[in-house]
DNA sequence: GAAAAGAACGAACGGTCGTGCTATTTTCCG
DNA sequence: CGGAAAATAGCACGACCGTTCGTTCTTTTC
C-alpha cells in the first residue's frame, strides 16, 4: 500500500482500539502495571500483534498518557468554553473536572502517572511533567482572565490560586478513591464555595 | 532458641533491617515497583533469607506500609504533641507534616499506595483506608480541641476541614515533585495562612 | 491476475518474578 | 563445649515479562 486514501486505513484504526483498551487498563493498574500479554488479552490480539503498534512499551505508555491528556482537555476545558470568560468559565472548569473525578473514581492515568514518575527520570517523567505544566497553564489562563474581567481581586497571583483549585481536586480524588465519591464531592464543593469568597473584589 | 529473652535476638533485628530498605526502595517504586529479588541485593542476602522474614510479598508490603505509618506518626504527630492544645497544635502538625513532604519529595509510600491501591480490593487496600482515616482521625481530633479552645469558629466542620488541610498538603506534595520543593512550599504556607484565617472565630 | 505492502500471528529468547524445598551455617542456652 | 533451634543460603519450579524473528494472511496497487 502507498500512500492513497481509503476512508481509514486499517492500522491506525486498531492502534486506536488498542489504546482505548490501554488506557481502561492504566486506569486501575497505572502506566506501570499495564503489560503488553495482558493488553493483548483484552483486546483479542497476539502480543505481537499488539507491540507492532508501538515499538517499544515505554512508547505504548507515552501514547496511552497523550491519549489520557487528550480526552481530559475534552472533557474538561473543551466544553467550559462555552462559558462566558471570567468567573463563570472558572466555575464551569471546576464543575467539569469534578464531573470527570466522578468518572474516575477507579482511577485515573494521570494523577497515578505523577505518582508514578515524579521521582524518576526518563521519558515518560518528561512528558508527566510537560502535560502537568500544560494544564497548569491553562488553568491560571482562565484564573487571569477572571482577574481581568474584575469577578477576581485585581492582586490575584494565578499561580498561587491555581495551586488551591488543583489541591482541591486532588483532595476530592483522594477522598473519592477511599472514602466514597458522594462525601468527598460535597466537601469539594463547599471548600471552593469559600475559597470563591476569600478571592472575590 | 526457646522464649527466653536477650538483649535482642538476631531475627527480629534483621528483619527491621530489611524493613529500613525496603522502606527506602518503596519510597522511588512504589509497593508495587518493591520485588523481593532487588530488595535481598540491597540488603545483601539472599531471596530466600529475605523472604523467610515474611511469609509472602503482600506481607511484606503489609510490613512496609504499617512501618512507614509509625514513621509517619513519630516525624509528624508525636512532636506536635508537645505544642499547646488547639490552634499552636494544629499549627505545629501542619509544620511537622511540611518538613516530612521536604524528606520525601522522592516519593512517600503512604501517598504513593493509596493511589495504588485505592481502586483494588484486598488487604494491601484495607490496610491503606485504615491507616489514612486513622490519620485522618487525628487530625480532627487535633481541630476538635481547637474549636474547643476557642481557637477556631465554634461552627467548625471539623471533616471538612481536616480535608481542606488534607487538600493542601497532597497540593504540596505533587508540586513539589513536579515543580520543586520551594515554590510548592511557599504556595502551601500562604494557602494555609489564608486558611486558618477563614475558619478563625 | 501478479506483485507488493501491511497487519497479525506464533514461537522462542533471556530475564525476572514470587514461592517452595532442602542444606548449611550461625546463634544461643544449658 | 555440645546440641537444639533459628537464620540464611542455594537451587529449582512455573509463570510472566518485553522483545525479536520468520511466517502467514489480507489488502492494495499495477
Amino acid at each position: 500500500m502507498t500512500a492513497s486514501a481509503s476512508a481509514t486505513a486499517k492500522g491506525p484504526a486498531t492502534r486506536e482500539l488498542i489504546l482505548e483498551h490501554a488506557y481502561e487498563l492504566a486506569r486501575v493498574g497505572g502506566l506501570e502495571g499495564l503489560s503488553i500479554g495482558t493488553l493483548a488479552a483484552d483486546v483479542g490480539m497476539s502480543k505481537s500483534g499488539v507491540f507492532a503498534h508501538f515499538g517499544s512499551r515505554e512508547d505504548l505508555q507515552l501514547a496511552v498518557l497523550d491519549a489520557a491528556a487528550r480526552r481530559f482537555m475534552a472533557k474538561v476545558l473543551v466544553p467550559a468554553l462555552s462559558a462566558p470568560r471570567g468567573l463563570p468559565r472558572l466555575r464551569a472548569i471546576v464543575e467539569h473536572w469534578c464531573e470527570w473525578g466522578r468518572e474516575h473514581q477507579s482511577g485515573c492515568v494521570l494523577l497515578s502517572a505523577t505518582a508514578e514518575y515524579d521521582g524518576r527520570e526518563g521519558a515518560l517523567h518528561d512528558a508527566v511533567v510537560a502535560q502537568q505544566a500544560g494544564w497548569r497553564g491553562e488553568l491560571e489562563k482562565a484564573i487571569g482572565q477572571a482577574v481581568a474581567a474584575g469577578h477576581l481581586r485585581a492582586d490575584t497571583d494565578a499561580a498561587q490560586l491555581g495551586f488551591e483549585i488543583y489541591a482541591l481536586m486532588l483532595g476530592l480524588h483522594h477522598d473519592a478513591g477511599l472514602f466514597g465519591f458522594e462525601q468527598a464531592s460535597r466537601r469539594t464543593r463547599a471548600a471552593f464555595e469559600r475559597l470563591w469568597r476569600s478571592w472575590q473584589p
